[in-house]
Formats: C-alpha cells, sequence, structure tokens
DNA sequence: GGCAGGCTATGTCGGACCGATATATGTCGG
DNA sequence: CCGACATATATCGGTCCGACATAGCCTGCC
C-alpha cells in the first residue's frame, strides 16, 4: 500500500492538489490509518500523471498561489481497483512512546509524567478529529464503517490509558539528581 | 526512536545477537508497536559498535553458524536513557486493510469476506503472541503495564471487528461478472 | 509604513528504513 | 541425495520521511 494508491484513493472521490492529499492524509477522516509527506506525495503525483494514471490542470487562484489540481482518469480508476485487489500489506503501529513507558523505571517521574499527558492530549486530538469527520455530510456506507471501527478502539484506548496512566507514573524513578538542587 | 533505539532497549535486558534481535522485534512482546527488518538492524549495530555504544564477541555453536553476540556498554546505557530522555517521535499506525475497506463497495463481496477473514486471523494471531508473551516469567512492571494496555486495545478491536464485520461484507459487490461464469 | 509570522502552494534532497536477495552452514524428512 | 527449512550475517535498490528552499499573499502589531 504504497503513496501512489494514497492519492488515486483521494483523487477517487474527487479532484486535489498535492497540498491538499498532504492536509487531508494529516487531518483527514483516514488519518489514523494512512499518512503520507510532500516529499513522497509530489513525486507520486508526477510519476502518476506520466502513467497517464491522473491529469492535471493548473487553476489561479486570488490571495493564493497557483495551484495544480489533479484528477484521476478512467485508468488510473482501473489501476486503482486492480491495486486493491492486489494482497494487502502488513497492518503496521509503531509507538515511541510505548517503548518509552517500557523503561519508565530508569526515568524520573516527572518527565514520565509530562510523556504521559502529552500522549493523552494526542490521542483526544485524534478523536476529536474523528468525530468532526463524522458529523461530515456525503459519507458512504464504507467510509461510515471504517469510521465507526476507528472510533470504537480509539475511544477505548483513551478511556484505558486514562483510568491507567497513574499507574504508568508511579514506576518513574522518584526524586532523582535531588542534590543537584541543594 | 530509530532502530538504533530499539537495538540498545533490547540489549539493555540482556545480550543478543542481530538475528534475535530481529526475531524479538518481529515476534516479540512489543512487535506490535516496534518492528525492524535486518536490512536496518545490522548496519545500526555496526554503527552503534563503532561509536562504543556496544560490543561484540563471535561465539561457535554446534549445528549452527558462528553468532556475533553484542552486548551493550555503559556509554550505551547512558546514551539509551539520553534518546529516551529526548521528545518523543509521533505514534503512527497504517492499515492497509482499512483503505482497502473504505472501498468495499467497488469491490467483489468474495474479495471483502476473504480479505475480512485474513484480517481477523492475523489479529488473532497478534492477540495470541501478547498472550504468550504475558505468560513469560522475568517480565519488570513497566513491561507488565505496556503489555496489560496492548492487549485490552487488542481485545477490544478483535470483539468489535468480529461483530461487525459482516456488515462490510455487505457493502461489498454482489454477484460481478456473472456473465463471465455462463 | 514596514515587517515578522503564518498560510497556501510546489518542489528537492539526504538519510532512514523495508523487502528482497546473496551467502553459508547444518538438520531433517522423503 | 536433495529440497525444504532454520540459523546467521550482510548488502542493495527503491520507497518514504523530515527538513529545507522558494515564493506570493494576508494579518496583526509596533
Amino acid at each position: 500500500m504504497n503513496v501512489r494508491t494514497l492519492c488515486l484513493s483521494i483523487l477517487h472521490d474527487g479532484d486535489a492538489t498535492g497540498y491538499e492529499i498532504r492536509r487531508l492524509s494529516v487531518e483527514g477522516e483516514c488519518s489514523y490509518f494512512v499518512e503520507a509527506s510532500f516529499g513522497s506525495i509530489y513525486p507520486a503525483l508526477a510519476r502518476l500523471e506520466s502513467e497517464g494514471l491522473v491529469s492535471s490542470r493548473l487553476e489561479q487562484q486570488d490571495g493564493k498561489p497557483t495551484k495544480k489540481v489533479y484528477s484521476i482518469t478512467a485508468a488510473g480508476r482501473d489501476a486503482f481497483v486492480q491495486e486493491l485487489s492486489a494482497p494487502l500489506g502488513e497492518e503496521m503501529f509503531r509507538s515511541p512512546f510505548l517503548l518509552f513507558a517500557r523503561f519508565a523505571h530508569l526515568l524520573p517521574q516527572e518527565l514520565v509524567a509530562a510523556r504521559a499527558d502529552e500522549f493523552l492530549k494526542a490521542r483526544q486530538e485524534r478523536k476529536r478529529i474523528l468525530e468532526d469527520a463524522q458529523k461530515t455530510t456525503g459519507m458512504n456506507a464504507s467510509d461510515a464503517w471504517v469510521l465507526n471501527y476507528g472510533r470504537a478502539i480509539m475511544d477505548v484506548a483513551e478511556e484505558y490509558f486514562r483510568t491507567h496512566m497513574d499507574d504508568l507514573i508511579k514506576l518513574g524513578r522518584a526524586e532523582p539528581k535531588k542534590d543537584a538542587a541543594e
């Protein structure tokens, strides 16, 4: 599941610029399971265009820079369905915080508490994005299913973390380098 | 949170070869939130050794190729704690299956059903690995906390998916290319 | 007025990382 | 006896991220 497929999936639902694709992938309804950076989106779009899977047109705007709007072609739609029919890649989950948490006993308690708080806030922000997306209209049944699945898990993840984070913080080292302050 | 830090985290708990680090990162208790391939582990270990953060010794075995066992040094432990004290990277979750699911209405129902089944099996396998890890002895409180957090979420994810996957499958296109079979 | 900062917008580049492959050794089953 | 599998190390091409470069326009502030 590469960036090319991600671009095709967004263009399948409507025209967009590279910038908009990036924003959708980071802040949109699917930001919790697909994401891509400019460094891969722009080259991917250029290659897709050279292969005839998307087309582009320049569009002037007043008060904003000229943008390059991409549209998916018939060949692009075919390639997209083809891609979805191929074997799927593995699910991937990376959490620097959980690696950090595994070594809480090596670290000062205040640091563990601060990181835990950041983590909770980040989780709540993600949840909020999903809730906002759920309010938008023009969503098909598949999108709704995926969104509901995501929300169900995020709700539990947040709830569980909120009620157990104190146990984690208690594992942190109390009063580290006390002498330095005296 | 790079591969170097992952290697240090494993070596912090005991000596290991590159091969063992890979196996732990893919099948171990933390495989659900950290993972790395040979292509990044071996170069990372070589660089860590050149920087004096780990040391290595060759160990002959009968019935198996000679292995290169790495140990963390005092400088390595310091660097590891330093790394954990630095700002953490973002959590990342990638799911080719959920992208697939968003377009279930474009795809034949049998394909959706097959992928959903694969997905459920993969989830159950992950859960099994975590349950096995929980049974092992010699686990500290931090490890136990992380493991409990992971299990809580995985249990819900599996349960929710199992009870809702039929709704997803129903969104698939019924009887595609029927004429070809007649 | 001017100018710093922020948003929109496109793009490049170095480095990190994955996945496949190469290589070697030994076991085990058919 | 040979292919399949497991252990073990290592490299390489290609993909992708994160930081940076560039540029126009808008807003707020002193």
